[in-house]
DNA sequence: CTTGTCTATGCAACGAGTTGCATAGCAGGA
DNA sequence: TCCTGCTATGCAACTCGTTGCATAGACAAG
């Protein structure tokens, strides 16, 4: 389980309250964690209440109160224990692979909007990671070890959606030749 | 939700027990769809009482006897529907990124190891997937549209498997160089 | 003779993640 | 004026996924 680790490392980067942190796991930390506000604020109450993290209620006008979370020391200890042991490399789940291997039993011509959605998607996520790159990570500056490391990180987030576009456009591919060639699969 | 589905595209392809399945998902089927047995089981027993699947109990000699499950007219059905419907396009989840930002509040150098671990494992992945390439889809063979769809499938994975190695290389350099430039941060 | 592995099925408990809903003030546009 | 959207927090119910355990015969290695 990494959720609460996500929230140790977002929150070490920048204290900030559960909808900070949901917008961020919408943003930077979401490109390779996400998760949902209902179950940020869940995982928050159990991290205070273990003392991994302090809550400071900060009053704001025009706006409803927020609480802003910082970590504690046993945060900071739990998440170095972490990041000492090993974690098993994740499996991949790609459920328009499923549908591709199931379109042998059905339509594969009728796929191909389905994969082309996915691919704006993807071009779409691409673009995002490139303009953020742009931005924060400008040619040849000087970097600290935790700016290196955000942007190691993202260039795995970039790597990622462009071979993920290269593949979605061999299916693509794949799909049409199929349905041209055999037009009797209707 | 696409376990039922992926399962009704397995027994498409080839009727089988809980047992075989749960091997195809360690194999060709999870390569982009992983199960545990207990899960395959418990999914497989819903979709029967569901009507999706049918099931016939065969005799074995030298060891236990199985239950052998097929799809059934509503289970086509249901896996049409699926496969008519959009899904949304699945995100990435990877705790080694996690703990490559986390690793700006710890000892970068410390997850050199974890991160070459990683790296076999994914090399270990692209050679699997490669020996099936050759074993199944040999040079200009004639594939029919369900070996075409399963060798797209099969080349996303392969395509997977390349980049990640890129990039762990990438993330190995850079944790190198702040190890090696920065040696304060013990 | 014991230990371990393979085939084969499954339950129970727990933790993770999703979906739906609720509250509530403020700002801006139709 | 009403409706939408943003900030901000959270509960409840449900499904999905993992972990641990149990059974049981066959076979091979030590």
């Amino acid at each position: 389980m990494a959720l609460e680790h996500a929230i140790l490392v977002s929150l070490l980067e920048q204290p900030g309250s559960g909808y900070e942190l949901a917008r961020r796991f919408d943003r930077s930390i979401g490109y390779f964690w996400t998760a949902s506000h209902q179950q940020i604020y869940r995982v928050l109450g159990r991290m205070e209440r273990d003392g991994w993290i302090e809550v400071r209620e900060v009053r704001q006008d025009g706006r409803p109160d927020k609480k802003v979370y910082s970590v504690a020391a046993p945060g900071r200890s739990a998440l170095s224990a972490w990041l000492a042991e090993p974690v098993e490399p994740e499996s991949v789940r790609h459920s328009l692979a499923v549908k591709i291997r199931g379109a042998a039993f059905g339509d594969p011509a009728g796929l191909i909007a389905e994969t082309e959605r996915h691919r704006a998607v993807h071009a779409e996520r691409l673009a995002h990671y490139l303009a953020g790159e742009r931005r924060d990570f400008p040619d040849s500056a000087l970097l600290d070890a935790g700016q290196e490391l955000q942007h190691v990180v993202l260039r795995g987030g970039i790597a990622y959606e462009r071979m993920t576009l290269a593949w979605l456009d061999d299916v693509l591919a794949t799909l049409r030749r199929l349905g041209g060639a055999d037009p009797d699969t209707h």
